[in-house]
DNA sequence: CGCGTTTTGTGATTGTAGTCACAACCGGAG
DNA sequence: CTCCGGTTGTGACTACAATCACAAAACGCG
């Protein structure tokens, strides 16, 4: 498949207003990049300065605790967008460290070039309204996740809404998403089976 | 004062792009409200139509657990503006209530009216796009106020971070934001005298 | 001022999630 | 097949947050 066309061909759908033109002026300015599993897209205490999207593989973005333990607060799969907007908008160390969980191929964008684009074509800048729409969304959920007390509660929760975050990634990666131990989550499994 | 300057005059600084002019269109669209205590901005299950932006009072946003117990997800002052983009993006019932914590001045606007402000002037749809990652640094926030383990460190976290909140919230209402009991937060504003 | 409502503090009790330690399991490489 | 690293399950123990119940304090209001 030719790279120019990944962008229009996965994302029509997603954002039609978007035309195949635009997403070639994209398209231009990224560059595929393959990353293994356990490396990083970002690290903590670098400026963001790229936007990527999945091809294939998968991530999880972590944050460290006071306590210096890992905790998940998203997951990003293919066709899917990686990016820290916080770090990149404030040009401050990020936070958050963006990690392969599988060897992956991603499109990634120098996120200062794209923005001379949104003067002529005012559907990108709706694309990105539309995606920190996405992002918010995926905040909450984990806000609301977060609400809810047992390790049980959350686990289900996760099944319910989120069906292919348990098929596809480890226990241990989720029990750090959901913010409860390992232990924990593997009991509240067994409960699950009685 | 002449309410059709308000916006103008409190926001001319936060966002420099937009032009007296362009506040204006948004004014004009815009009608007081006043709200008093215990009411409800937004309820839940109602689809969101309006936004506002809060002239003097202050508001809790809120959810209902799985047990119903109700939880704070984010609160907002004078200044800040009232927001359920979610309900509204979706036109999907609410799952987030807003109620002002004290009698409230408000500036509320029909979203759907603003919509075809966006074409002509992309100033507003940058404000738009700044506003949404207000939000999300908000819930970032959030996000990792939740990944502390102990109702101390939540509460040494606000304090820090958001002394406004611990200023004038009650306690009540701050335990309800760090998810944890009214009585966990007493004590661990005991153990920070000793 | 005193009354009632709301908010906050404190004690006793209980449940349960975290932690540690270890065993079982799984998958890949040789 | 065996060996190995990483992942997952399980038991025992402990700490501590939730809960309930009540007391104290603060606040509004007549």
């Amino acid at each position: 498949m030719k790279q120019e066309l990944q962008l229009y061909q996965r994302l029509q759908k997603k954002y039609p207003r978007v035309t195949e033109e635009e997403w070639r002026l994209l398209d231009v300015m990224a560059s595929v990049k393959h990353i293994k599993k356990g490396d990083a897209f970002l690290k903590y205490g670098k400026v963001a300065r790229f936007s990527a999207f999945v091809i294939s593989g998968s991530f999880k973005y972590t944050i460290l605790d006071e306590d210096s333990q890992e905790k998940i607060i998203k997951f990003a799969f293919a066709d899917d967008f990686l990016a820290n907007c916080e770090s990149y908008n404030k040009k401050a160390p990020s936070a958050v460290s963006i990690v392969a969980l599988e060897d992956a191929v991603i499109l990634r964008i120098n996120i200062k070039k794209m923005q001379p684009l949104y003067n002529l074509h005012m559907n990108l800048l709706h694309v990105n309204l539309q995606l920190y729409q996405e992002i918010s969304e995926q905040q909450s959920e984990h806000q609301y996740l977060l609400s809810l007390k047992s390790p049980l509660q959350r686990y289900r929760y996760l099944m319910e809404r989120r069906p292919a975050i348990i098929q596809k990634i480890s226990l241990t990666n989720i029990a750090r998403y959901l913010y409860i131990s390992r232990e924990a989550l593997s009991r509240a499994r067994l409960s699950l089976l009685k």
